[in-house]
RNA sequence: GCGGCCAUAGCUCAGUUGGUUAGAGCGCCUGACUGUGGAUCAGGAGGUCGCGGGUUCGAACCCCGCUGGCCGCCCCA
């Protein structure tokens, strides 16, 4: 029977198309990461299992790929170790073995795989990259802003600029529940529901409480809510439209304005609620300061299924994708799991693959992304040639440093060295014939134009130095 | 975990009510072209029809199971 050559299930290889779209992201949300200073961490695939147990919700933990132990305890099922599920618990793992060793207030990125034991969707994969930002250290607003400036900052460079990021707080959202008379055990069930208020609409979401047990009043008031937030967009278009010349204010916010007003007469009552609106507000002001406050939008509705968020929780979404391209929040207590010590701490994640696939299906990469494996094919005459093909190679090499260059790998008919370096998007062929050495010459053809001529042995890697610039740019 | 659809050449797909040797387009290889890729023409290779079982004189086609993929639910990056 053949060996299955397809990967596990959920599981991909990156053949050289795929990963060159991957790493060109990549090297994008590296340098802005770097440029907000922060700086670069990678842990273990495998963390010991209960460093992950408990720290994701009841579901996460099913999700958890596990390993079982090694040795003669392997019959038993148990597992002592598993595969990371995201890089925030493995941060805050970090955190609290390193402690005072790490400057006062760590920033760092992460771009790193996961694994989660689900099932695969569309953009939904067992093993995925994240690339995760985070603060440690501090309680203020301002580390939310910035994590938003940074992924909004990504986004742009790579080209978007249709994307939301939704903000919203848990304290908040337990501050709406409490106001609506929500059942403390209902509350999850309830966010479930509203998260689904604009497709399935009023009547859909009414059902959806009543199927969870939820009290039916409870459920009104807090349908009452949720639909009165989209009328705030007119409202917000009409103020933003008279405002507009004397605050600069723009649409966006407006709208957020309008949502924090309409939260503190919501939730006025409720003091651990009321902060959190405050803490919005602030968030609102230094994002505004770091010029991204309009693609920030205030969204009581989000409220994300990992368990350990303590505070503001964003996600960034856009049209075309059902699920988010990223998401966060401030997480204060999940330090504190590992050490004891209440660490503060706040961060956000980048889902690559997804980025990757909303850009390709786009068409959004740069065409130099999708180059050939180099920018030059040095052919091979004959056998006895072989050397010679090696040594101007290497002379290509060393006079022009930028030049990616290859060599057809055996002796063969011309056509064939042609016919591969056109498949392969190879602008640049060099033949040296018989003729040409015994001149101290190359031919160098263009295979975009098929002109071809030749020249100096020696002045072949500034010319195509030259050629390759003019036609980058 | 639940429901629906799907799996035939490297790729995209045809394949009649179950009936001889399973086809097309693209791609690939060879040649026309003894120092030149893409265009044209001629020829060629390539399939245990996802895997396993069953029904039948006979299965790519019907039935069951498995595996993998897609869509919706649930959840999520």
């Amino acid at each position: 029977m053949p060996a299955k050559t397809q990967p596990a299930r959920g599981m991909r290889d990156f053949l050289p198309a795929d990963l060159r779209r991957r790493e060109y992201v990549i090297r994008v949300i590296k340098d802005v990461y770097e440029r907000y200073g922060f700086e670069p961490l990678e842990t273990p695939a495998v963390e010991n299992i209960e460093t992950l147990m408990g720290k994701y919700g009841e579901e996460g933990n099913q999700l958890i790929f596990k390993i079982l132990k090694r040795g003669e305890h392997e019959k038993t099922g148990e597992a002592d170790l598993a595969l990371r599920y995201d890089l925030t618990v493995p941060l805050a793992r970090v955190v609290a073995e390193y402690g005072e060793r790490l400057p006062k207030f760590f920033k760092r990125y992460q771009i790193q795989p996961v694994w989660r034991a689900d099932r695969p969707a569309r953009g939904r994969y067992r093993e995925f990259y994240q690339c995760d930002v985070d603060c440690i250290g501090t309680r203020s607003p301002v580390v939310e802003a910035e994590i938003c400036a940074a992924a909004s900052d990504v986004l742009r460079t790579l080209g978007f600029d249709n994307f939301t990021i939704r903000l919203n707080h848990r304290q908040v959202l337990a501050g709406v529940l409490e106001a609506a008379g929500v059942a403390a055990d209902k509350q999850g069930d309830a966010l479930v529901a509203i998260d689904k208020l604009d497709k399935i609409g009023r009547e859909g979401v009414a059902r959806e409480f009543d199927a969870r047990g939820l009290d039916a009043d409870a459920g009104g008031r807090l349908l009452d809510f949720f639909e009165t937030l989209p009328e705030l967009e007119h409202a917000a278009e009409l103020i933003a439209d008279e405002t507009l010349d004397i605050k600069g204010g723009t649409r966006a916010e407006a709208y957020n304005h309008a949502a924090l007003g309409r939260l503190v007469e919501f939730v006025s009552g409720h003091d651990a609620g009321a902060l959190g609106i405050e803490n919005l507000r602030a968030i609102v002001e230094y994002a505004d300061a770091y010029g991204v406050a309009d693609k920030i939008k205030i969204d009581p509705s989000i409220a994300r299924g990992l368990s350990y968020y303590t505070g503001a929780i964003m996600e960034i979404s856009v049209p075309d994708l059902a699920g988010s391209l990223g998401g966060g929040g401030r997480y204060d207590n999940l330090v504190g799991m590992f050490s004891g010590k209440e660490i503060t701490a706040c961060g956000f994640s980048l889902g690559l693959d997804r980025i990757v696939l909303v850009m390709t299906e786009r068409g959004m990469f740069p065409e130099k992304v999708g180059r050939a494996s180099a920018d030059v094919l040095v052919t091979v005459w004959n056998e006895e040639s072989v050397k010679d093909s090696l040594a101007f190679a290497a002379e290509l090499r060393k006079s022009a440093p930028a030049l990616r260059v290859g060599v057809y790998p055996e002796a063969d008919k011309l056509g064939k060295q042609l016919k591969y370096a056109s498949a392969l998007g190879v602008p640049f062929v060099v033949v040296i014939g018989d003729d040409e050495r015994a001149r101290g010459e190359v031919a160098l053809k263009d295979m975009k134009t098929g002109e071809q001529r030749t020249l100096k042995r020696e002045q072949a890697g500034a010319e195509l130095s030259e050629a390759l610039n003019g036609a980058a740019k």
